[in-house]
RNA sequence: UCCUUUCUAGCUCAGCUGGUUAGAGCACUUGACUGUUAAUCAGGGGGUCCUUGGUUCGAGCCCAAGGAAAGGAGCCA
């Protein structure tokens, strides 16, 4: 086994021989010694390799320059200089692969984001970017161990799905047919999807969540995390046309226990981040810190990453339903001055500036938004005796906005018909999702939370392709 | 999709009122240097000025169309 520059960071081991292999970050040469900063990607600091030429010839380690593979057979000593505490002394040097400083994009020293993210098959060998991607994979361990913990079952829901009848969005089609030339009907020349694979038309999957009710009304406590595809053209920091959701979804669960339960869970999650990711995110940290430099005062954020992580963790969510919500922002000030670019009334769908003025300037802290009217909701809400809100519910986030959309789904079957003809959807398509209302129906909820929203928040990035390894967005699926 | 801004060396950027051979720092390369920390110092190589078309004696700079990127908006997670 080989031992990870983590290991070696760690260990007391003085005076002992380590093989460690790793890329080059840096690295300074001067008559008779070299300076190598090693790093392998098992955590964020770098080893400092010192090689001495009385003992290694330096045409050895020639050519070595940033992004160049090594393994490095040596002794750990304590470090002479002053900006590490630690070396490996160099017995052996063996290069795996150079990287030639021409050609090779990566320098050591800052670049942009966005050039970064132009070269993210590179953006692995980064130390922002890899910090990025090890808090992701603390989060996506932490939602499974939390979900695992209450009795919640994993379930996989179909990524092709016949079902086009969500209206979560803009769909990706998934055919077999030839674009050139597709079957098509002989009556009106339509194409025929009876000839296409599945024998009708199918696309990716918007949301789980539907064929997350089927599971739970059966296994009780179920969660889905998978990738979910819209075809959006969205151009913002928030939206990915490939993303992954996490989707629990509950028997038994009423509007106030889900929202007990997501937030509970965002603590969770955001707290085993913290609790596991030190390093990690104190350079996160310091790299918004460096990027609010550049804005105005009034718009940086009001608290460092880390304090505002535990201050999400430390401190309850507001609740307030929509029309509580509506009424603070009429009585607000920003609103008498007209400094709202959207008017507000009730019925509105709230937009992003109304959700930031919540969030942001009233409470400053997470907001759970409640019983939103049920002409802006989807079909499957659980219909309030008002007749005019639905039982919905939206986690908004500082910087983020919406974070967790869900609800108290409707189980009555004769209203969930009803809505859904309201709403011209066809009924007898979805006779599979009817069937649970037909069959033992039970009053259950779920929500929704977007993978990548979790991470930008918890990372202090601002551009949500930033925190996934391969984005997917308009114009753009390279790599 | 809409609005605003941007596109010059591998990177970050400068480039005057349209005028000779388009510059700097970093990176790379050669050399110097007794432990460096984005090392330092000295020399060298490196350009489809986003693309196409136009105006002009002359375009990196002006005009038109297109492309891409960033930020904001909408849609949402």
């Amino acid at each position: 086994m080989k031992t990870s520059i983590k290991q070696v960071l760690e260990s007391t081991a003085f005076d002992t021989d380590f093989t460690v292999n790793g890329w080059v970050r840096n690295r300074r040469i001067n008559k008779n010694l070299a300076f190598i900063s090693l790093n392998d990607g098992s955590c964020a600091g770098n080893l400092q390799i010192v090689v001495d030429f009385d003992k290694i010839p330096e045409e050895n380690i020639k050519g070595i320059g940033t992004g160049a593979c090594l393994r490095i057979k040596g002794t750990l000593v304590k470090s002479v200089g002053q900006g590490q505490d630690r070396d490996i002394a160099a017995k052996e040097v063996h290069i795996y692969g150079l990287a030639d400083g021409e050609t090779y994009p990566l320098q050591p020293r800052k670049h942009s984001l966005e050039f970064i993210r132009e070269n993210a098959h590179l953006r692995s060998r980064t130390t922002v970017f890899s910090s990025v991607f090890r808090v992701r994979h603390a989060l996506a361990y932490a939602v499974h161990k939390y979900f695992n913990d209450k009795g919640f079952y994993y379930i996989n829901a179909p990524i092709i799905t016949a079902s086009d009848a969500e209206g979560a969005g803009e769909m990706f089609r998934v055919t077999t047919l030839d674009l050139n030339n597709p079957a098509r009907n002989k009556e009106d020349g339509s194409i025929n999807f009876k000839e296409d694979f599945f024998g009708k038309s199918t696309h990716l999957t918007v949301s789980g969540q539907l064929e997350g009710e089927l599971m739970a009304l059966g296994l009780g406590n179920i969660y889905t995390f998978g990738p979910t595809f819209r075809a959006e053209n969205s151009n913002t920091t928030r939206h990915l046309a490939e993303f992954w959701m996490i989707e629990p979804e509950m028997a038994f669960f009423e509007l106030e226990d889900n929202m007990a339960l997501a937030e509970d869970f965002m603590k969770y999650v955001i707290k085993y981040a913290v609790d596991n990711c030190d390093a990690d995110l104190q350079i996160l940290q310091e790299r918004l810190l460096e990027e609010e430099k550049a804005k105005k005062e009034d718009e940086r954020s009001p608290m460092p990453l880390l304090e505002k992580l535990n201050f999400v963790v430390n401190n309850d969510f507001e609740k307030v339903t929509y029309t509580e919500a509506i009424e603070i922002l009429l009585n607000s000030n920003h609103y008498k001055k007209k400094k709202f670019k959207y008017d507000v009334k009730w019925g509105i769908d709230l937009q992003s500036e109304h959700e930031r003025f919540l969030v942001e300037k009233h409470f400053k802290k997470p907001v759970i938004i409640t019983n939103y009217p049920k002409d802006i909701k989807a079909f499957y809400m659980k219909q309030n005796d008002d007749n005019k809100t639905v039982r919905a519910m939206d986690v908004l986030f500082p910087g983020i906005g919406e974070i967790i959309g869900g609800s108290q789904r409707e189980e009555i079957l004769e209203k969930l018909e009803t809505r859904m003809k309201e709403m011209n959807i066809p009924t007898d398509e979805m006779w599979w999702y009817l069937d649970t209302r037909r069959f033992g129906t039970a009053p259950h909820s779920g929500f929704g939370l977007g993978f990548e929203r979790l991470v930008l928040f918890v990372s202090g990035m601002t551009n949500i392709r930033d925190v996934i390894p391969f984005p997917r967005s308009p114009k753009n699926a390279d790599f």
